[in-house]
Order: structure tokens, then C-alpha cells, then sequence
DNA sequence: CGGCAGTTTGACTAAATTCAATTGCAGTGG
DNA sequence: CCACTGCAATTGAATTTAGTCAAACTGCCG
């Protein structure tokens, strides 16, 4: 089982430099961990949380709950990502939280949190980091989902989760775990469900992914990124260079 | 002329109990105070800011430059809001900022800002909170554009701004300052011009508002708030009733 | 074997985009 | 004062696109 610890420390070391000091102060917090079964809602929009999550592994989605029962899915997390740093200052959760396939999600009380913040302003800053990461992915969905036609919009998602996956290393040889079903793609990219798979469908002929037993197979990378319009610069990764192929 | 710090903590107040102290730190800040002309483009995707901007008047918008030359628009800040806070942490602009009408924008040195953040770490959560508060907004935006139909969609944009402004004092009446283009408002909501216009006529024959003279008018609030299938939780607006009528 | 959930496909419908043309208005220069 | 220009708003018609609906197919589990 992979230490919550590390996956933090290892994410947020991708951009900020942590002293001995502030690497103690983490290794310090109280990590609850737990296993989450797929499609499980472990946070539900409303609910006034007093921990906060850390994806440990597995992926990890947010949502809002539609009017008309559906969903629209907002944003995926992998191994590293604090998906739920909202809920630190922000009383009531506007969107919910659920695993996509099988995750590992490590819980650390607020009240920790902030007391850590206030001993290490460093690992403050780079959490605070963190959030406006998710921001500029949260803006780039915006554009993705409002400026792009479908097949763009797809490739698009397809080259930053690959992209972010990368990062993270979890990705083996050219692919990685994505258990997402076409009702879930739907509900991220706003399209039917037909869309859905006709899009896909488009995508697979063309020759430059595949989406199969859940997982996410990039064939040529610079034809995707192409196909999807994907420049990385909103991801902000310090040295990282993109995929072969 | 209205003052910046003013603007600046008007709006953490909302939100954040400020000491003396907090706000002493806040008003030794240096504010460069400039006029923004309307459609000035005063922070570039690409720049590498050494400032924060305050909005102090007027309106100022958030933009993806797109490949094709347009642009997506992807959000608006009014009086108090910090619109590139996103540039304290993160090198390179992402997205773009220019004025709606005339605006008055103050500039503040991002070290003095982290200084204070150091002297005054209530300042620093009020601000990050700012963040998460833009980041929510974000998220809407995403459902917004991806799941709502298009009358839905202007009219929850119209909720959106029209509560905004009003926990910023800034409605006269029933109406508010809102000098945005049909073109603009169509690389908001994703739609095209021609569909911008019908829908918005529309909803102006429907009777619950109207858009005139870069002016938005409420007439029927309730009956707004319904056709934009609009719920204010996601603001987090602490202390707020809803508009009469 | 029979359900069940997710995927795939086709035919039809509804919707938004595109294109083209017109109007209204403010500013410019004769 | 008036023509002329440019930009934004408006409208109509044709076209394209995605959504809807329904049906079949797949693999998996009990």
C-alpha cells in the first residue's frame, strides 16, 4: 500500500521547495485512510466537512447534482491531488466527490491542517498552490466544454489526463487507468451519450487512442494533442517533456 | 474617487474577520491606481505579472485566447474581487484581462503581498479564501455551459452577476452597470451571436428582464432565478437575502 | 439460462450554427 | 448640414449538428 504521506510530499514537491522542516510537519498529520468502492459518493454536495481529502490512488471525481437527477462531472483527480481543498474554508460543499474505479483516499482533520499552516507558511503557500492549479484546470474545462467541437472537447480531456497522469508516473508504457463509462464522459464534456460514442468511435479510427477495459491507450501522441487543441501550458509543470510519440 | 483599500477590504470582510492589525497591514500596501479603457486588454495570456490586480470600479473579465482568434470568456469581477490571484503562485498567465466599460484597477507589488501574507496570516487565509471562492464560480461556469440550455444559461448568468454585484452595493434600483457585447456574451456562454440574440430576446420578451444601454434591469427576480435554474449556495455569500420582487 | 448494465447503431427530430442581408446609431470629414 | 464609414444589433433562411428515441448487442453475474 503507497503512504499517503509520500504522494503528497511527492506532489507538492513538483513545484515548491519543502524544507526537512516542512517535510516533518506533513509526515506529522494524522492520515486516515480508506478504501473507496467504485462510483461510491464519499462527500456529498452539502455535507460540512472537517477533513480534508487526499487521493492516495485510483481516481477520483467531483460533480454537481443536476436539477433533472444527472451529473455534471467538473474535474478528475489522481494520486497526489487534494480534491476537496475547497472545504477548508468554505462551510458547505457546493459539488460532491466520488471514486471512479477503485481508489484510496486518505482523510486529514482540518484542524491539523491549519495548525501545520501555521507553523510551515511554505507548505501553507504550496497547498494554497495546489487550488489555483485546480482552478486553471476548472478554466480550461470552461473553454473545452463551451469553444471546442466534440471531438476537440474529447481529445482534448483524453491529452490532460494522460498529460497529469504523466506526471504523477502513472502511466505504463503509453497507457493508464481511466475506468470511466460513456454515461460518465457525457456528463463531463456535456454531450449525449450517443455523441459520446460516436465521437469515440471517431477518435479510435483515427488511430491516435484507444479506450478499452478501462483503460486509456495513447497511440500517437502528437496527432491527439492536435486533434484535442491541447497545449499543456495550464497544467503549469515545471520540467516535464511530453510524451514520445 | 473610491479608495482601493477600501474596495479590497469591504469585500474580505465579507467573509473573514479582519483585526486591526489585519487591516493596518492592509492599508500600508502600495495600490497603483490606474483607469483601464473599455476592451483594454491590461494583463496578457503569457505575462509574467510582478502585480496582483484589484478591481476598484467597473468590470473586468477573464479570457482564453482560442486558436481561431476569439476568445472564451470565463469569468467577470466587480468592485473588491482580486482577478489574478492565480498569479501569485504561478509564473505565466494562463488567460488574459481586460475591462468591460471603463474600469479603475489598482496594482499591488506581489512582495509586498507576501510579506504581508507572512506578518499577517489571517490577511493570506482571507485571500486564499478569495480563490477558492473563484474557483467555485469556475465550476459553475462549467455546468453552466455544459448542461443548461441556452435561455437557462444567460439567465443563470444574469442571476450570477446580478447577486455579485448586489453584495457589492453596486445596484441602483432594479439595475446594475453590465457593458457587455452580444459578441461577448456569446464567447461567455458558448453560443453563437445570432443565437445570443434570439435567446436574449427571448428572454427580454418574457418579461423578467431586460439588457439596454450596458445596463442589466431585474424586473421579475424570482421569476429570473427560475428560468436560470439558479441556486446562490455556490457563492458562499454569508448574511445575504434574496432580492425583492 | 435470464437479467442487467454498458455499449453500439440507426432513424428521426430538434436545435443551434452559418450565411447573408438589413437596420440603427455614433463618429468622421466634406 | 449631410454623405460616408464602421460597428453592433437584428432578422430570415438554409444547413449542419447534436439530441432523442428505440432497438439490438455485448459481456458478466447470479
Amino acid at each position: 500500500m503507497e503512504k499517503a504521506h509520500d504522494v503528497l510530499i511527492r506532489n507538492l514537491s513538483e513545484h515548491t521547495a519543502l524544507t526537512g522542516e516542512d517535510l516533518d510537519e506533513i509526515r506529522a498529520l494524522t492520515f486516515t485512510q480508506r478504501d473507496v468502492a467504485p462510483n461510491e459518493d464519499f462527500i456529498r454536495q452539502g455535507d460540512e466537512p472537517e477533513h480534508s481529502a487526499l487521493v492516495v490512488s485510483g481516481m477520483v471525481a467531483r460533480y454537481h447534482l443536476l436539477g433533472s437527477g444527472g451529473r455534471q462531472y467538473l474535474a478528475f483527480h489522481i494520486s497526489g491531488d487534494l480534491p476537496d481543498s475547497q472545504g477548508l474554508f468554505i462551510d458547505q460543499m457546493d459539488h460532491g466527490l466520488s471514486a471512479l474505479g477503485h481508489a484510496s483516499v486518505a482523510f486529514i482533520p482540518h484542524r491539523e491542517l491549519f495548525t501545520a499552516f501555521r507553523r510551515r507558511p511554505t507548505f501553507a503557500l504550496s497547498v494554497w498552490r495546489e487550488t489555483l492549479l485546480d482552478a486553471s484546470i476548472f478554466r480550461e474545462a470552461i473553454t473545452n466544454n463551451s469553444a471546442r467541437p466534440m471531438q476537440a472537447r474529447m481529445a482534448h480531456l483524453f491529452c490532460e489526463l494522460f498529460y497529469r497522469a504523466r506526471a504523477a508516473q502513472l502511466i505504463r508504457g503509453n497507457r493508464f487507468r481511466l475506468p470511466i463509462s460513456l454515461v460518465q464522459l457525457g456528463e463531463t464534456l456535456g454531450m449525449a451519450i450517443a455523441t459520446v460514442n460516436r465521437t469515440l468511435a471517431d477518435l479510435r479510427r483515427g488511430g491516435a487512442m484507444d479506450l478499452r477495459d478501462g483503460e486509456l491507450i495513447v497511440l500517437k501522441w502528437r496527432e491527439l494533442q492536435r486533434l484535442g487543441d491541447f497545449s499543456p501550458a495550464y497544467l503549469h509543470l515545471k520540467r516535464q517533456s511530453p510524451p514520445e510519440t
